[in-house]
RNA sequence: GGAGAGGUGGGUGAGUGGCUGAAACCAACGGUUUGCUAAACCGUCGUACUGGGAAACUGGUACCGAGAGUUCGAAUCUCUCCCUCUCCGCCA
């Protein structure tokens, strides 16, 4: 959520950052029921002013047995007046609160104006030494991961459809210890070498979660909901571990904090079908360890770039090609000023797949969710600060990587060596 | 699923419908004292919105789980809802 200072004071920078977002949103119907709203409260207020006053009066007459019969008819049609006006703010309140919502995050000025992925800047790309070339002929035949599952039995889409349906894969025997290698192998680098604090969250979480983080009210749609109990599947940890803090002020000390946790991530996809969907490309449920950030806002910036440098370790240390695009406004989400794109190469698509997503969000989160610290001890003023997280990453897309960049000749699959602690095996096949 | 208890500031916890934004205590912060620590003493110590002011600051309004009602006036009375905790049953 924006502050609704700034777009009064700065309305045509943000008309401006909500255009370069393609996103649409009405500056001048907000700055029109803003100032509807408060010429409401001074008009409400000095009403209830002259009622609290009154009433002491009265108390008064009362305590020395006088009559106070006119004054309590008097304050009788104050108080009627204040419930038609407070009726009336509470509805437009609502109105521009819902409004206010609906208004994108700017983005900061670094980030380049566009309106596709087309416009997408790639800053850099990294590929590691000893694994085939991007740009040449393979010389061996290239499977793609779902034969090299398939033909190692480690991966089972036809069985995991008949479970649940499609999108939920079923990972068996090296498969399934592979995955876990890799979750655990991302968790433990995190904590150890970049001073994450391990979460471990749930998997579910309320409505008010769900608003914190903005996946509501946009993306309802793309969400599973238990309907009995008015609860949502996360479609990642971002959501339970930024609204860890919802409604509270940090300390000083607190802020900047790191916290790491994985998750099962539940996505329905709806209407996505028909785009890149066979295998893990795009499924209902992926596995993630996800990293947020609770920082400062004058070095939240500084925090963003540590965030990729730390994602990119993990990459570097599975040596699997990537590469880091800086999205442009038009892709750039809804809640983020700054967004980091990393991605994996899949040989096999001859193609790059997203596998991280690294954000600044500013205050935007924090505004909705309500986080906020105190800046300078036990007695400074709480200020909202900013969040970021990213992908630290997800497995899906790095399964993919792993098993048709580290496949052999013969279609055996060499496990990474960082992971060969956690697998206790050295290749599959 | 059954039975019960409770939601008041950072925490504990008072609070006969008007003098309660809210006692007291603890924590925190600033200071005095002190060789150091401790103790003691003094002071400060909510948030949001809105107006004035360049600002320090200051006027007003709201907030005692949420919402509605009664009333001239509600933390206090009534209703509805939400949440937390405890015990029993069932179960991983």
């Amino acid at each position: 959520m924006l502050d609704m200072k700034r777009i009064r004071e700065v309305p045509e920078l943000v008309r401006q950052g909500v255009q370069n977002k393609n996103e649409k949103g009405d500056v001048d119907a907000v700055l029109v029921i803003d100032r509807r709203r408060r010429d409401i409260i001074a008009e409400v207020e000095q009403l209830k002013n002259t009622r609290n006053v009154v009433s002491q009066e009265i108390a008064q007459l009362k305590k020395e047995k006088k009559d106070a019969d006119d004054k309590i008819a008097e304050m009788k049609v104050v108080s009627d007046s204040i419930k038609q006006l407070d009726e009336e703010l509470r509805i437009v309140d609502v109105d521009l609160r819902d409004r206010v919502l609906a208004l994108p995050n700017i983005c900061h000025e670094s980030v380049p104006v566009g309106r596709s992925s087309a416009d997408n800047v790639e800053l850099r790309s990294w590929v590691p030494p000893h694994t085939m070339r991007l740009n040449e002929e393979p010389e061996h035949v290239v499977l793609d991961h779902i034969e090299l599952g398939k033909k190692h039995g480690i991966l089972d889409f036809d069985r995991g459809a008949k479970l649940s349906g499609s999108g939920f894969p079923l990972y068996v025997g090296q498969g399934a210890t592979l995955e876990r290698a890799l979750i655990n192998f991302m968790l433990d680098t995190h904590l150890r070498e970049h001073g994450y604090r391990e979460v471990f969250p749930p998997f579910v979480v309320n409505t008010e979660s769900m608003y914190g983080t903005g996946q509501l009210p946009k993306m309802s749609e793309d969400m599973y909901r238990c309907a009995d109990d008015d609860l949502y599947l996360i479609p990642t940890a971002e959501v339970p571990i930024t609204n860890m803090y919802r409604d509270e002020i940090l300390e000083a000390e607190q802020v900047p904090s790191y916290f790491c946790g994985y998750s099962a991530c539940f996505r329905r996809e709806a209407g996505s079908y028909g785009k890149q969907t066979k295998g893990f490309l795009r499924v209902h449920q992926f596995n993630k360890v996800e990293l947020v950030k609770f920082a400062r806002p004058e070095q939240s910036y500084d925090e963003l770039e540590s965030l990729v440098g730390n994602v990119e370790h993990i990459l570097q240390l599975l040596e699997i090609p990537y590469r880091v695009l800086l999205l442009c406004s038009g892709d750039t989400s809804f809640s983020s000023a700054k967004t980091y794109d990393l991605e994996v190469w899949s040989p096999a698509e001859n193609t790059w797949l997203e596998a991280s997503s690294c954000s600044n969000f500013e205050d935007f989160q924090a505004r909705r969710a309500n986080i906020r610290f105190r800046p300078e001890g036990a007695q400074s003023k709480p200020q909202f600060l900013h969040t970021l997280n990213g992908s630290g990453l997800a497995t899906s897309r790095l399964m993919v990587a792993i098993l048709e960049n580290y496949q052999t000749p013969e279609g055996k699959i060499i496990v990474p060596k960082p992971l060969q602690p956690y697998t206790g095996f050295t290749m599959i096949g």
